[in-house]
DNA sequence: GCACGCGGTTAGTCTCATCTACCATTGCTG
DNA sequence: CAGCAATGGTAGATGAGACTAACCGCGTGC
């Protein structure tokens, strides 16, 4: 295969959907990308001649192991430089991910070994996303969404989506990042806010928002 | 313009060329870059047309003030790529050149400035080769090539040509880097080795290697 | 039961960056 | 001064990756 960035975005983009437990569709795909569905088409067609890529009848388009090894492969990157970003660089939580998503392209192996030693070989990313290892099984889980915890639980913040810079640093700023400890509180009605209480202080997030914050209730 | 990989390294040959004294020509180009002639031919056109070339009747090819400045943006950015990936990655000095040639054309103004400040805004790279400033003045000091200092002569090494990856192992092996002096010794004659002693050992180089280390003769 | 809408594909084109094959200048040389 | 090598430019093709416009195929609404 030619590792192109072109087809390390799609194999990206795919593996995402899937793991999200979305279907995966051209549209979906083309949305995500941000290209038009007969570009989608076309690249679709070229991962399939390179048995990346099949397409099941009812499930929509799936990775062969050979593809999901690739597309492993620009997820490690891609999170191994977030980490590194901010770790070492001291970048902002919300800028890293456009950064990484230019430099995970440009990554030689010989690279990506150094960063994950140079971080201590790191599991998780500071978005709470868990490091695919070079070698072995991968997990992709998510917990459970915040919007969905009932008022008075215990909520442990483990995942952030990074997907949304401008979101990711107003929840940085409100201590709403990985390792966090909250109490959810009520949902006002008819799509109104969600409360919840971050170290003490009561505020009120958009049901956009509380999306994009996974976790699990603590015992 | 489109600052596209391509062009950048187009640029950044050129002024590489031009800074090294020679003519630039369609040849030298297609040479140093490893592509056709007629690559070469329809890539100095588009270049012509965004104003960052142009072409004098006796002088070959020269860049424009605006192409000066992108091509030394890409020159600053490689020689911070090398300088990050020795100090803080603890990369080999022969494997860092390769690895830049890919991260310089990822990498964001923002990252920029953060490796230029986690540095301490160095003025060079590992080879010794000076990095741009962002604004202001550069100049692209090569000093004198060690095979033409006189026997007896001491030399304080400061620049290294980074192309050649196994010449450079072995010249860091022997202590042939940036900072050190050693005293050039006799040239055997008839295109044999030139003698010199670093810190006490006598070392015979070929007259390739000669020409890769630059510097000034000491008082 | 038929039209309509929607998702996906086909067809055709564009740009970038490369190639090979061939042609034109120029200038050195016998 | 004729001719040949070098050097560069033109023409045409290719492959990646994208686009728009037009064309299915199929399920749903009326």
């Amino acid at each position: 295969m030619q590792a192109t960035r072109a087809t390390e975005d799609y194999l990206k983009a795919i593996y995402a959907l899937a793991s999200g437990g979305e279907v995966v569709t051209t549209g979906a795909l083309a949305g995500r990308l941000g290209v038009s569905s007969p570009s989608v088409s076309a690249m679709i067609k070229r991962l399939e001649g390179e048995q990346l890529l099949d397409r099941s009848p009812r499930h929509g388009l799936r990775l062969t192991a050979v593809g999901e090894r690739a597309a492993l492969r620009v997820v490690r990157r891609h999170r191994l430089l977030e980490t590194f970003l901010v770790r070492v660089l001291k970048m902002p939580w919300d800028q890293v991910h456009a950064e990484a998503e230019l430099l995970e392209h440009a990554m030689s192996e010989r690279l990506e070994e150094r960063v994950d030693a140079a971080l201590g070989h790191p599991t998780h990313d500071p978005h709470g996303d868990p490091i695919p290892p070079r070698h072995g099984q991968h997990l992709e889980e998510w917990g459970q969404p915040l919007d969905g915890v009932a008022a008075g639980e215990r909520f442990r913040v483990e995942r952030v989506s990074d997907r949304d810079s401008a979101a990711l640093r107003y929840l940085g700023d409100l201590g709403l990042v990985p390792g966090a400890v909250i109490e959810a509180q009520e949902q006002a009605p008819f799509g109104g806010p969600r409360w919840v209480s971050i170290s003490g202080q009561r505020h009120a997030l958009s049901a956009p928002l509380t999306r994009l914050v996974h976790g699990r209730v603590e015992a």
